[in-house]
Parts: structure tokens; sequence; C-alpha cells
DNA sequence: GCCCAGGCCTTTC
DNA sequence: GAAAGGCATGGG
């Protein structure tokens, strides 16, 4: 077990693990977080005394490339202030940064998250990671790994239906009976335009559902999922600089990428982040 | 009991 | 190519 450490100006668990880029994640107390991803854990532990988090694992390597330590967000914040909309949104969800997950795994997700809610979509994956990953062993105790693809192809779309995946059973049967090692490294490769087009054709990936996989499971920033909250983040602050022409999810999506370029993941995640909880009197961390 | 959720697929015009 | 309807399920 080590760990290393991030400042709270660049890091907040708080916004980061609640703003629906990942979905195993569990307040363990007031002062920590637990956070799955494939088969490895961390914990996030406060450290006051430096004012921010240490990040405490058996894989230190892969939770600093997951927490992305390397990249400047300081440099990008600092672009997006310029933006009234996004000067609002980093000063309440202050220190959110993008994870770097793992591309099959958010293919599953963010397939299952369509037209669903945030605290079932965690409920579903958590019992799926129970029900068909593989038993871990950390220095923290025991737990699931979330379910390979080999691991899941052996699932029925009626095991997914019983479990609660609803419609999408048939999406996540079919798209995982199409996927194999080959093509998940072939995406890795391919440019942010030409992965994006080869995960539009797979059963259940429309264009927001791909923007996610792009952005949290390949690091791609060249993109901005459009979903119910950023219409409204769009109807609410850039209708007007849109000039009142742009009315489907994949206009404002382009609208949303030339504006914000290699910067477009973060702003995204800050605007979802604000339109979604500003509106609360309360947060809820579960 | 009702509306909605990190949308996409299918059918129809 | 655009529009409309259907979809499973449970959170709030």
């Amino acid at each position: 077990m080590t760990h290393f450490f991030l400042a709270e100006q660049d890091f907040n668990p708080f916004h980061t693990f609640y703003c629906g880029q990942i979905f195993r994640v569990e307040k363990i107390a007031d002062d920590v977080f637990e956070v799955k991803t494939t088969s490895y854990r961390c914990r996030t532990i406060m450290n006051a005394k430096k004012g921010g988090w240490d990040i405490y694992s058996n894989n230190e390597e892969y939770f600093k490339s997951f927490f992305d330590v390397s990249r400047n967000y300081a440099e990008i914040k600092q672009r997006l202030q310029k933006y009234p909309a996004l000067k609002e949104g980093m000063k309440f969800g202050y220190g959110i940064r993008i994870l770097k997950s793992n591309l099959f795994e958010m293919i599953v997700s963010f397939i299952t998250s369509q037209n669903n809610n945030i605290s079932r979509i965690r409920g579903l994956l958590n019992n799926l990671s129970q029900a068909y990953g593989s038993k871990c062993k950390d220095d923290f105790g025991t737990f699931c790994a979330f379910p390979t693809l080999s691991q899941l192809k052996k699932v029925r779309e009626e095991d997914y239906k019983a479990m609660g995946f609803g419609y999408r059973s048939r999406y996540l049967a079919k798209t995982i009976a199409a996927l194999n090692q080959e093509t998940l490294n072939e995406l890795s490769h391919l440019n942010t335009q030409d992965a994006r087009n080869k995960l539009l054709t797979f059963c259940g990936i429309g264009g927001k559902v791909a923007d996610c996989i792009l952005l949290f499971g390949l690091a791609r920033n060249d993109v901005f999922p459009v979903d119910v909250w950023v219409e409204r983040v769009f109807n609410n602050h850039f209708k007007k600089e849109g000039k009142n022409v742009i009315k489907t999810r994949e206009q404002m999506r382009n609208f949303f990428v030339h504006k914000f370029g290699k910067d477009s993941g973060l702003a995204q995640q800050y605007l979802f982040f604000y339109q979604r909880e500003a509106q609360k009197q309360f947060l809820i961390y579960i």
C-alpha cells in the first residue's frame, strides 16, 4: 500500500466522483471515498494538514494515470475562465478531474446509462460486478472486479433482464457478442473521429454514449457529450450564441466542440455538474 | 401515483 | 433526412 497526494484546488472527490463519469464509487466516511475500476481499487482520504487528498492503493502507477496527474488543470481552467457560464460552474464544482477509466468498462457502463438515472446505473453496475466479476484482494480486503469482455460473453440477454437492465439488455448482449480484443485495441489507436464512427456501429451506442466512451474510456478530450442536462445548459446559456438555428443534440455537440476544442471534456463536466446539482438544495453523496 | 432519467432503435413520412 | 413512438425500471 502506497499513496500519493492531490491538492484540493485541483481535486475534489465530491465533485469528481459525482459528476457521472464513474459509477463504482462509495463514500466510506465523511473524509474517505472508495473507487473501483476494472480490477483495481483505491481510497481517497482527506489530508487536512496538507490541504488535499491522499490516494491509497496497491497500484500507485495505475491510479496516477487514472487520476490524470500529469495534466495541468490550472492551465485549462485558466482558458475556460473567459466564459461566464464556465466561470460560475468552476466556482461551484471546483476540483473536477477527468478520470481515465477502462474502455470496456465504459462501453458497458454508458450503454447502461441511456434513459436511466445515475443512482440506478450505480446499482446495476455494482450488481453486475458482484455477479460476474473476479474476486480480488488488496490491503483493504476483498472486492469484485468489473467483469472482463470474456466473462460477459457468457452472459445472455435474459440474464441482464433478470438483473434489471431492461431494454438495454439486448444492446449489451449484441454489442458484447460483436466485440473482441482486437477491436478494443483498434479503437484506442484510431483518431477521435474514426473511433467515434467505429463506436457508432455498435448496437446501443449513439452519439452521446460514444462521446462518453471517448472521453472517459479513451481519454479523448475533444468531445462533448450532450444529454438532457447539457441540453438544458445550452438552452440556458448558449442558445443566443447559437443564433437559434441549433436544434439537435448533435448540432449542440459540434457547437461546443468547436468552441472549447481540447478543453471540451472538462468544460462539459463542469457544466453538467453545475446544471444538475446547483438546483438541488442539498447534495447527496451515497 | 406520476414524472423522469448521462438515449437509442425502429418505423413512418 | 426528419419526426414520432416505444422502450424497462425504479428513484424521487
